[in-house]
DNA sequence: CTCTATGCAAAGCTTTTGCACGTTA
DNA sequence: TAACGTGCAAAAGCTTTGCATAGAG
């Protein structure tokens, strides 16, 4: 099932409906390569429908990601950023303090840590909305 | 070494000055219990010095934070929260997305995905400023 | 006495909201 | 044709900044 049809089924369900400006927004999600905050998402969108609003765009992602179609990641800076995972298992997001460049991990890494934190402290973390701050190689070795 | 010596000291590496109000944030910081937010830090404040504005608060942070005296924390609002780690460990930080409660995480847990993070990437995290978002057992058992 | 720090007021930035008008099923 | 969705404008919330004055060393 394409990610457009899987959107119109879900909206179906709550009574709500596809419009030219959610489709626009989700199509423009799936042809981006990583995360992109809402003011690109913008940008991009605004080239094919310059009446398309800001607003639109943060209640598409909002709906989005309640359905699980696109994942919200935090970020170093004030905004947030949403990466398209359609069918795919989240992820967990590795941002790089210097150069702000995004790295995915390897959810293999995490399975042993998720065990030891619900045993320890009855925690269940949500990996899908987590991002590791740190510095990748590029950035150590040019310092 | 005290903490406001250590600040003094190492305001003083950078020209700066130990001022009133950069000794009140401190010594508010040093009594809180847990991670506060710039907010709460300026309430507190406040009340023993009622001039002291907040634009002096962030800036205040803001070098102590560069310092190590306290980590800055992502949290699920908007705002970011300190904690006073004085010459402790930075540590880890586990958010609940549904009452916002905050706990601190085993530092031990982390070892040896760091250990792999390194290797398969060459990303080095930064775990003192990373949250870990989920569910906590009280809200979870609510639920 | 010099240079830094503060308070004040205003602006910045991302995100949210109220409302009248369009549009979908 | 009845909800629902959109664009617009304004506001909200946290944080930053410019500037004149006050204060530390």
């Amino acid at each position: 099932m394409s990610c457009e049809q899987l959107f119109r089924e879900q909206l179906g369900k709550k009574g709500l409906r596809l419009t030219s400006q959610r489709k626009l927004v989700l199509e423009i999600l799936h042809h981006q390569e990583g995360p992109v905050s809402a003011e690109m998402v913008y940008d991009s969108v605004h080239q094919l429908d310059p009446q398309l609003d800001r607003s639109t765009i943060y209640r598409t992602l909002d709906l989005l990601k309640e359905f699980g179609i696109v994942q919200q990641i935090q970020s170093n800076d004030r905004s947030s950023y949403y990466e398209h995972t359609g069918t795919d298992q989240p992820h967990v997001h590795m941002v790089c303090q210097k150069c702000g460049k995004i790295f995915i991990a390897d959810q293999k890494l995490f399975e042993k840590l998720q065990k030891s934190l619900e045993k320890q402290l009855g925690f269940i973390p949500d990996w899908s909305q987590m991002t590791i701050p740190g510095i990748c190689e590029t950035c150590r070795q040019q310092a």
